[in-house]
DNA sequence: ATGTTTAAGAACGATAATGATTGATTTCTA
DNA sequence: TAGAAATCAATCATTATCGTTCTTAAACAT
């Protein structure tokens, strides 16, 4: 097989994938690691993709570019399995609340098809759901600029006025004691009233967050019901404060 | 076989595989490895195809021309003038309400390094708003899928509690008896509010909208300060009736 | 018949791509 | 936090491909 077209065959595999394996590629290459290795170094210099350890990673429009450390195919997939496990709680008729941030961002393509309302304060998540032809309704007010999330008083107000079945959050820091932590403050405030709104809520997070501690606090620990991958020994016994699932 | 129905042979072949292998075309064709490699060099000195290392690829299209007909061209710069007079409207300490739509969306670029706060219901606004550094409040509500704008009872209600010292609106129809009209209902209300609360209103329309009617009507003629680019003659007495400015 | 021209194949050193190996680095797991 | 496992970049020998040159053979002109 020639060169450009193992090229190519990648490219078109990151379409569909987001994240690639060496190992996955070998197997559906034929060729050697150290070839695979080339061709993904290769196309990283050409901008067409991002190395992480592992394999690759699609490269991502200037736009939703959430800087974030996704730094191993691994993480990313761990953290793809958080967001899949989370969409299948949702239900038909479900009026949901979606964080702003990368995790649950990466719910929405699992949503589609489900006949739901979903209430978001993250600017690109209301964008896509609507490409998903998803009934969506924005959450007015400031916007912060790194992460393009709406918060501030006007935001707080509007989530007064309506009440969710289910809300996803994502969360900087879980913690027994500390219980759910952000760093923005103004951020964690709109992140405790969409919880108090909620009549279930859920943390989506990936382990690095377990037994972190950041500056705001959100809630309790035992406000919301945490989604992860897998927990160590020692983090097993969060299981006596919260209710917790494992993708 | 002649030279000549070798490299026919060869194109067609490229016409449907995209790539070709030297060892292909020797086995297919039954001629030596020198003679297909002049076949392909020859081709190539010809830009009929790009050689690579071990065989040949399609020449790849003129990269996507931008195929739009000079019309087009002259039609979207007209635009893009439009955009900049208005943004030229705005002064620092400004809160101006930014409409939905393309237009308006042009206008972005040019409030660069402007000292204002922009109140927006048009979701890829707001992004493009926040990466410029620019204070960017949104209005909150349901999102319409074509046009990505916030519009509905709780877009409304929101509108009411702010005011703009200037607003900058799209608009489908523009017409002297009939005013300024749009062809959605909830969009047009979202609009004709947004006008109440400015303190002056403009509207950014191209020639093709003016003696246009469209469905729903948002305000009367003399509401609103029209900037487009040129008035035929007949359109002249459209001045008559409204404050109007010409990019 | 002889020399010229042209296309083709063969030969070969140069260059490029590949896969295996190795020791360093990173990530994982206990 | 230490040791194991996975992944990495660098290197090297092997193989594939390349461009060039040389040779052969047929077509054609003189």
């Amino acid at each position: 097989m020639l060169t450009d077209e193992r090229h190519s065959f990648i490219l078109e595999q990151l379409e569909q994938k987001n994240t690639l394996t060496v190992q996955e590629l070998v197997e559906k290459l034929g060729h050697s690691e150290s070839t695979i290795r080339r061709d993904l170094t290769t196309l990283e210099d050409q901008d067409k993709l991002v190395r992480i350890h592992g394999g690759a990673r699609k490269k991502r429009k200037p736009v939703d570019e959430p800087t974030m450390d996704e730094k191993t195919v691994k993480f990313m997939q761990e953290k793809e399995k958080v967001s899949q496990l989370a969409a299948y709680l949702v239900n038909d008729f479900d009026v949901i609340y979606l964080d702003a941030g990368t995790t649950t961002y990466a719910m929405i393509p699992y949503l589609e098809g489900k006949n739901i309302t979903v209430v978001t304060n993250g600017v690109p998540h209301a964008a896509l759901l609507t490409d998903y032809n998803i009934e969506t309704i924005l959450v007015g007010g400031k916007i912060k600029q790194r992460t393009k999330a709406v918060i501030g008083s006007i935001a707080e107000r509007q989530l007064d006025e309506v009440n969710f079945t289910k809300a996803f959050m994502g969360m900087n820091g879980v913690d027994i004691t500390q219980g759910f932590t952000t760093p923005d403050t103004e951020e964690a405030a709109i992140k405790r009233k969409a919880i108090r709104q909620s009549n279930q809520s859920y943390v989506l997070v990936d382990v690095s967050k377990l037994d972190e501690v950041s500056f705001s606090k959100v809630a309790d620990i035992d406000e919301c019901t945490v989604i992860t991958n897998h927990l160590s020994d020692k983090q097993q016994r969060l299981k006596d404060y919260t209710r917790i699932m494992e993708a």
